[in-house]
DNA sequence: CGAGCTCTTGACACCAATCAATCCGGGTGG
DNA sequence: CCACCCGGATTGATTGGTGTCAAGAGCTCG
């Protein structure tokens, strides 16, 4: 069962909205979708209001946040998209993760009490900042956002560990396409189409592959007709028998 | 910093008490302590004592719970050491993660609702079951609960992201030792001398290595001195330069 | 004492990394 | 407008770390 409404802000929607009767947050915030679904008063809601901000826009290149900083939000991605890369002691660089509008980057910031990666922006992002502390005590008054917060963690740990999994590399950079094209439709993009805002040594750190890696395999693809690519533009043409390829990945 | 007072039983003491005045569930759960740090009333520590449920002992080879099952609750291990393991679509299996006494098994099923994974003991286990609806209710009245949970959570994909991240073998066999030795000495065994109770094959599936690699590094650092291993008993000689070559995997 | 494990050790194969040479596209400056 | 430059991307040749296959040793249990 898919997370029926992420931790999220709608970016082609407005922000923030109180017409008196019901309060909205940023219109189509699970917030207020949680609060609503269990009768909440006006009162948490407007806490929601309170303890969220707004940041960005964030150039490409930008640090939204930075490795053993103290722990102190999450943000929400509203627009752009953010990798978030940790430095192993050689000073190897390790992409953890690609999060796009709707998702939200930092929680794995919660058990070590700071930030155990860099977060850094690809494309030009939007975030709502929000207070750790503020909405986990916000969360006790609203079991629907603690059980938000604690499907966002789970499915985290879920995608990280189908990451740990050993495949061949054909696997896992179509389990890759397979589920960037999935997260890019449910925030309101074409799933079909879709523009990589990360480089070839970013795929490949990501995947643990070298870059080099990655670019055969994306020619390898293209050759089998399964996808078309032109540069970072790229295009499902066989969704059926790439997801055949990713599902070993599973 | 460390998780300080683990969601778990301590095996050592007695189960469950109430003398009164405090009432306190298998001693030294951490419940009891989120709830007595936030001045919590004992009725809070009440409802614990019906949530929870006492299970085990489960011998070696038998589940816990399987993948597929709908997801009801989450495991504290008291005593014994369980393994998780997924299975992908060509039937190839996948050890997800080890589990020793005071570690909670089966968060993973918080989002997709279900166990992703089968729970098998390797050790013969005890276990505390808390029921998921209910905990996560009454951790809305106990904000250290909450919290407990969000680092549990946190922490379990910090680990899983340090498995994911790409090493070479002798990296990951000396990450894997030390780790596994910090955690048996946190449930209360000695940390230098310690048993293993999963087969090569797992701890080589654990990492993605073939079990013969991981046979081949052990007898490697070995006859380096870093440990002495004889079949599944393991002793750390050079936790220092162990600890070294782990450090690389961090 | 033999059966059936797991573990160890060796020989070899293979996938992906590395090294290296272009190629391409998008800025920049003349 | 074009030449140049530079980082990223592609493609090829080669190496190397692990996996695979195979044989044998050690252990436990019936």
């Amino acid at each position: 069962m898919p997370l029926k409404t992420p931790l999220i802000v709608d970016p082609r929607r407005d922000p923030m909205v109180d017409d008196g009767d019901t309060v909205r947050f940023c219109s189509t915030c699970a917030f207020s979708g949680a609060c609503h679904e269990a009768g909440y008063d006006k009162s948490a809601l407007r806490d929601l209001h309170v303890l969220v901000e707004h940041v960005g826009p964030f150039r490409a290149g930008e640090h939204v946040f930075r490795a053993r900083d103290p722990f102190k939000a999450i943000y929400a991605v509203r627009a752009g998209v953010v990798k978030t890369v940790s430095f192993d002691t050689d000073g190897q660089e390790q992409v953890q993760g690609f999060y796009v509008a709707g998702e939200v980057v930092g929680l794995n910031g919660i058990y070590p009490d700071h930030y155990p990666c860099n977060a850094i922006v690809l494309e030009t992002a939007h975030f709502c900042r929000f207070s750790f502390p503020a909405i986990s005590s916000l969360a006790a008054r609203m079991p629907g956002l603690q059980q938000q917060l604690f499907r966002l963690l789970s499915k985290e740990l879920g995608m990280t560990a189908t990451l740990a999994g050993d495949h061949p590399a054909e696997v896992r950079v179509a389990a890759f396409l397979i589920d960037l094209s999935a997260r890019f439709a449910a925030s309101g993009f074409s799933g079909n189409t879709l523009h990589l805002s990360m480089s070839r040594t970013d795929i490949g750190n990501y995947l643990r592959l070298a870059s080099e890696t990655v670019s055969r395999l994306f020619t390898r693809l293209r050759d089998q007709g399964l996808i078309r690519i032109d540069g970072r533009q790229l295009e499902i043409l066989d969704a059926n028998r790439l997801r055949a390829l990713a599902r070993q990945a599973s």
